[in-house]
DNA sequence: CGTATGCTGAGAATGGTTCTCGTTTTAGCA
DNA sequence: TGCTAAAACGAGAACCATTCTCAGCATACG
């Protein structure tokens, strides 16, 4: 086994000073930011990024396996290092997403207890696995679509 | 136990001819399906529906807990009715998206084993259960925020 | 130096979703 | 069956996070 145990390997892809800037700012924070946040956090400390250069690279980070991103029912994206593992109770209503301190991954077991729900009432689950499919791990390619 | 075992019981909300139509469209597909999507089966068969109306009633059906939505990588939501039951392998990539036939909440064990990533190779994943919050389950609010 | 290659960012374009608001339908009642 | 208030509808405008465009800049290397 490597010394290191990232996923994807983050070594065979160095990472640019703006992406370790990203990395950074997010690792820094205490909660997921999103895009704009990301971009107004990095006018004011360290040099400007532009705009497309913070979506760029997050979409880079999000490749390496360093970043994750969850949409929020608003539509915008936020982000977080892959190493924090957060889930949330997210209201169909409202739109307010707290924390959910459980992961059915982690735990082999995943226990929804009443405990944990404290009142939220669940209509529906959301669980996405996001990776790389066969065909982007064998080619390196850059288009989306 | 009630003899019907819906959740949020749709019996107390009657829904409207739209929203039934919405449903059955669904209920007939075999697959996730966008508002747009939506939009355009109904201009075909039954009556036609205006966009708005379909976002609306669509919104109505997810807080009865009658239908759910995901957000794709491209920024679009994709709808189904909550009995059905699927998860998915999305690519951060290419924004391929494919069935993964798992469920962390039904299955206690949950077994990601490799025959089911089946060479796709996972980076980070997402759960997230969406309901109602405690604050929106006793009023009963029409607003977004 | 000279040139190839890749990164940057201001501003324009995109596009799914939501909002606006006048019109139409429904519901309740006499 | 008429009549009115409330609710639902929908065409088009507005929204807004994200992506695209493309000229300018940085870096590598002989
Ligand atoms: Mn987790
Ligand atoms: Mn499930
Ligand atoms: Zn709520
Ligand atoms: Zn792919």
């Amino acid at each position: 086994m490597a010394p290191h145990a990232h996923p994807t390997d983050p070594s065979d892809m160095p990472l640019g000073p703006r992406q370790r800037a990203l990395l950074a700012v997010l690792r820094a924070a205490n909660a997921e930011l999103s895009g704009q946040e990301l971009h107004e956090r990095l006018r004011q400390s360290s040099q400007r990024h532009g705009l497309a250069t913070v979506y760029r690279n997050l979409r880079l980070l999000q490749r390496s396996g360093l970043v994750r991103c969850r949409k929020l029912p608003n539509g915008e994206s936020v982000y977080a290092p892959l190493e924090r593992d957060d889930h949330h109770l997210t209201c169909v209503s409202c739109g307010h997403s707290e924390p959910l301190p459980i992961c059915p991954v982690a735990s082999g077991g995943l226990a929804l207890t009443k405990v944990l729900l404290q009142g939220f009432k669940p209509l529906f689950h959301t669980f996405e696995i996001h990776g790389l499919c066969r065909s982007c791990q064998q080619s390196e390619p850059l288009a989306h679509g």
